[in-house]
DNA sequence: AAGTATACTTACAAAAATGTGCCTAAAGCA
DNA sequence: TGCTTTAGGCACATTTTTGTAAGTATACTT
């Protein structure tokens, strides 16, 4: 499953350098950049292409302003998500998946299909048996 | 995607049943069942088999046994995790993954493999140049 | 009789995450 | 002149999550 059993629980705080946290074990990493309530989220509406701020929000309606500008600074950060300003008034700013995000391409597929596999099925009783 | 554009970012207070949930976002439905800061990293240890809660412990060494214990009846009531008891003493409890705990499988590789990719640079780096 | 082992529970405390409300800039338009 | 639009920033408040320390039960061993 992984080359470091026995840590995968570890803590990483600031203090512990990049390279000390890309020995530790993968699964345990990739969740550490993906954990809060919106990460996952702001990465799946993304998938399909760039969205402004607006969009954003419109798309996830209970994020609040302050939420998505937080997830979105982290990410970016992170290497996982980009940020595009086009300088004109009203302002215009575009994000869009990196590599790395698009990377998790497979993650999200995979998601949604336990997601839809084992939580939705009375929608799909419901249509199956139409 | 998703056949529920529009609504990736709901909120699913106690209130809402479980009828009205599963016609949400798939993806979404997951992230809110595997949110929190231990949850995929207790699903990654039972990958390889039951563990028994102390060997749980000793396997993610920073998480606290109330942590743990909180985790688990989560798990236990999302039906993603068994818990079997053996009535001896002292006390034998063995988790292990459900069926459907079991179908993360491939959400845990392709995080895994993610992980890998993007943050254990180094580690392969040194291992390659030598 | 006291100590060991295991899997917890409970009350309380601290820390982290998230939310609220209000404010800004700068150009275009009525 | 003043309103609209977009993408935020900021101070503060609240909620949620996580941690700490202590206690419980019971059979077996020393």
């Amino acid at each position: 499953m992984c080359d470091n059993l026995h840590i995968h629980g570890l803590k990483m705080p600031e203090s512990m350098d990049e390279e000390t946290r890309s020995q530790l074990c993968p699964v345990v990493y990739a969740v550490s950049k993906l954990g809060g309530k919106w990460k996952l989220i702001v990465v799946h509406n993304l998938i399909d292409g760039p969205l402004r701020f607006g969009e954003l929000r419109r798309a996830i309606p209970d994020i609040t302003q302050r939420m998505l500008t937080l997830t979105l600074r982290e990410l970016e950060e992170d290497g996982i998500v980009n940020r595009h300003v086009f300088e004109v008034v009203p302002p215009h700013v575009e994000y869009s998946l990196t590599e790395v995000g698009q990377g998790l391409e497979s993650v999200m597929s995979s998601l949604g299909d336990w997601g839809r596999a084992n939580f939705a099925q009375k929608r799909n009783a419901v249509a199956q048996t139409a």
